[in-house]
DNA sequence: GGATTTAATTACGTATACGCAATTCAATGT
DNA sequence: ACATTGAATTGCGTATACGTAATTAAATCC
């Protein structure tokens, strides 16, 4: 599981500060931004911004149009139902290699310790040390899948709701059921039941997809 | 399905020729390559292959070493299988959503034709041309899976692995069988049954699978 | 007055310049 | 011989320069 060590270039904090102004909603979605304000606003040239952009737009966290600039991206519903649908089979699929791995327990300490922290926080509704440790359960699921691919797509399109997920912290019914969900993965990874592993977690996305999408539809943001 | 008109810039004329060296392979795996030599090769200056590269490289088809040069991806068995399983997941999920989407016989004429082609081409045993048309049979069911992300995503993994399917196309015995699923995920898609559609599919994929790490573990492929 | 042509501006796309980090290689010391 | 050091070279990362497409504004015509 070693990556490559990480080249910290003036390209490469680019890219991390950009990504953090768009989730931090300082860039928002659909505003129009000129290379030179973004430079500008880094303390850079124009290039390592450029560049930047174009890697960012690869991960369709936003556009770069020709001689118009750069757009930070929107969301439809119909984009949320997209990232939703590949969410669920790339982490089913990471579940059920988890439970195929023959892991110890040990090895799935940090799984079990991110569904005990989601039960704490929930009992004290927060929602926030809620969301952290989903966040959490979901990013190492996905490493203990072992598929280096599920977990850079997974890991992008995480990125692209991001905003959507954080909008509807708020508003959005406390997820009391979704801990038995998490349990039952849980055991069944611990198992090496696979497919009982996949299934269970594939109906939990499944779910989690209709319940937020109704929600948006409810508080009519078709557009985010 | 519009996509936005493309623009023709020099940088995205450098993208679309790497990519091709890369697929021809005049730009071997695991060569390095100067960001100065691609220019020159190209007749361009090092900026617009200096952002290719990197857009590239977000891509996996390469990678950009800082002060080292761009290396070509190689792919492992590893990478192989995990390329393999992704592709498995979304386009069975692309089987599944094309199944419910209720489409006509004429929608589902092009996924048809690929099926014929497949068929004749595999009684003339011309591999080629049984190659092209399982290309377009599996284009065909992602785009009428309807999903922009799946499209994307599968599209990215299967440049990924046309060395390699390239290596393969006359080592592998012919697929006298897997006609039978086309045409059973044909089916289903056209009887509306989307488990059987995403079912049918994901066996058949996964069953492709291993008979391509088998046959590159046979002849002992470890590296590509 | 509204439409159309033309001039001016803007912002980008690409080329070029330049300095520094990383590598190479030779010279020196042991 | 081998290791070590340091000079020379290489190749990239970033900044800057500049021409041109796209947009806006102005001017002209009907």
């Amino acid at each position: 599981m070693l990556e490559a060590p990480k080249p910290k270039t003036i390209t490469t904090q680019a890219m991390e500060k950009i990504r953090q102004l768009i989730f931090d909603g300082e860039l928002a979605a659909g505003s129009d931004h000129l290379e030179s304000e973004l430079a500008d606003r880094l303390g850079m040239s124009r290039t390592p911004v450029r560049e930047a952009t174009l890697m960012l737009a690869q991960q369709g966290l936003l556009e770069v149009r020709p001689r118009k600039g750069v757009r930070i991206s929107t969301l439809s519903l119909k984009d949320m139902g997209e990232i939703y649908s590949v969410l669920t089979e790339l982490e089913s699929l990471a579940a059920e290699e988890a439970a195929s791995s023959g892991y110890s327990d040990e090895d799935l300490k940090a799984l079990k310790q991110s569904i005990e922290a989601m039960e704490t926080a929930l009992e004290r509704e927060d929602r926030e040390a809620w969301a952290h440790a989903d966040d959490a359960f979901h990013d190492e699921l996905v490493r203990l899948g072992g598929n280096s691919r599920v977990e850079s797509i997974v890991s992008m399109m995480a990125n692209q709701v991001r905003r959507a997920r954080a909008m509807t912290l708020y508003i959005r019914p406390l997820p009391l059921k979704s801990n038995e969900d998490h349990r039952a993965v849980y055991d069944a990874i611990k198992e090496g039941d696979s497919d009982k592993a996949r299934d269970r977690h594939r109906s939990h996305r499944q779910h989690a997809r209709e319940v937020l999408i109704d929600l948006l539809k409810k508080h009519k943001l078709f557009h985010i």
